[in-house]
This record gives C-alpha cells, sequence and structure tokens, in this order.
DNA sequence: TGATATATATCGGTCATCGTAGTATCTTCA
DNA sequence: TGAAGATACTACGATGACCGATATATATCA
C-alpha cells in the first residue's frame, strides 16, 4: 500500500470512476469524452494504472461479466481513492489559482522594434 | 524544442519564476513559501529541469551575479513560458473542477454494521 | 571549530507513462 | 465470404521527469 504518483492519465482514470464503476474499455471511452478527445488513455498506462491503484486500495475490482463472449472486468473507486481523487483535485485548483494570480503580474517582453516585416 | 511535460515540480518552477527573476536557490525557497513547505524541491530535479525548459524556450538565463562571493545565476519566463504556465494551469483548474462534480455524485460505501467497537 | 545557510553541479536509480504488438470475439458491409 | 473495424484484455521494452544522495565552495554564527 506504498504511495502512488497520480499524473494526469491516472487522475482521469479516477474522475472517470468517480460517477460509477466502470471496465477498462469504457474508461477508456469517458476519459476521451471527458476530455473532449484531447486525451487518448493508452491501454497500457490504464491497465497497469488499475493494477497500481488496486494495489493500493484507491481502486478494487467490483466484478465481471461475459457480454457478447467477451470479458468485461468492472473497476469501482474505494472510500479511500474517492478521498485521494478529492485532495488531489483540490492540491491541482490551489496550484493553479495561485498560478493564474501569479501570472496576474506578468508583463511581456515589448516587441523589437522593426523585427517584424 | 521539443515537447517537455510539466509535471508538478516544473508547473512550481515556472509559477515561481511567474512574478519576475530568480536565482535557482531563490526558486527553491520560493516554491517552499507557495505550498507552505508541502513541497521540497531538490536541487537535481530543479537545474535538471532548468536546463530542459531553457532548452525548449519557456525559460531564459537573465543574467548573472555574484554576491557575497557566490555566483547567482538569473531564470526569467519567457512570453512562450508565460503561455505554456498560463494553459497548464487552465487545463488543471478544468479536470480539477470536473473531477469535483463529478464526485458530487458520490456515495460513501455503507458502514458495516459491527465493524467497529 | 563546527554547524547552518547560501549557491550550483552531477549522476545512478525509480516509476508512471508511451508505444507497439498480440489474442480473441462480434458486427458491418462490399 | 472475407476484410475491416469496434470491443476487450494482456504484455513488455523504451522514455523521461523526478528522487535521493554526494560534491564543491563561501559566508555567518555560536
Amino acid at each position: 500500500m506504498a504511495h502512488i504518483e497520480i499524473r494526469e492519465p491516472t487522475f482521469y482514470i479516477l474522475s472517470a470512476l468517480a460517477t460509477g464503476p466502470k471496465h477498462g474499455y469504457a474508461i477508456v471511452k469517458e476519459v476521451g469524452e471527458m476530455s473532449h478527445d484531447r486525451i487518448t488513455l493508452r491501454v497500457g498506462t490504464l491497465y497497469s494504472a488499475l493494477e497500481r491503484l488496486t494495489e493500493s486500495n484507491l481502486v478494487r475490482i467490483h466484478g465481471e461479466e461475459v457480454v457478447d463472449g467477451r470479458l468485461r472486468r468492472y473497476y469501482a473507486l474505494t472510500d479511500t481513492g474517492a478521498g485521494a481523487l478529492r485532495d488531489e483535485a483540490t492540491k491541482l485548483a490551489a496550484a493553479s489559482r495561485q498560478a493564474i494570480a501569479r501570472l496576474g503580474t506578468w508583463t511581456p517582453s515589448p516587441a523589437l522594434r522593426g523585427a517584424w516585416a
């Protein structure tokens, strides 16, 4: 149950699961929709992340189902996982607000005279 | 000038520079203050990040100065760097808001009867 | 004199993610 | 009929940002 790092793809996986249990392929689709297709969750990233998240008790296997001859393995957020997602989101929001505030003081470099046609 | 990834420490470095040029050690101190000492920027991380950021034109060397017999090398955000920080902050804010909204539907698991004293 | 603060340099190791390939089933359509 | 594409999971080497530790040097303070 060691500490794991939550980067962008893992954050989106947790966020995808926040509205209810989903199987792997559904998570890929959900992340695509959530990000307006700006993020493509790679399957290699997904399944290794799910393994880590399960290992560290942020996510648990919720059950399996065979649909049309294909296996679906469902994953669900644990209470710990929901808490971790909330903490992470809060941290990101604070860092973001702070950066925008600091940028408020930003003065762009003056354009160079004659530097363009 | 290839694409570089901005994780938490690098985000804070850019944010530290958003209020004006700073030398390396000052960046370490600033990040400590900005994060209320929740983040310790490692010097190895700092200098390798500054090299990457300079390489990709998000940051530039602003000048050097010797104070009390010690070298200070100043770094400044470029216009490109300020734009990258703003973009990144905006992205984080959106992902964060979305996660919090999705968690709004979250229902904690019912406590098990008799699971505690 | 020895510890702490200031300031930068270097480098092996870790680990989340990328990128790609593989296996298998079902549907669609020419 | 058979090729293409969507669905669904597995596996693995490479990449790169960051960690953690060490090194060097000067100034300050107890």
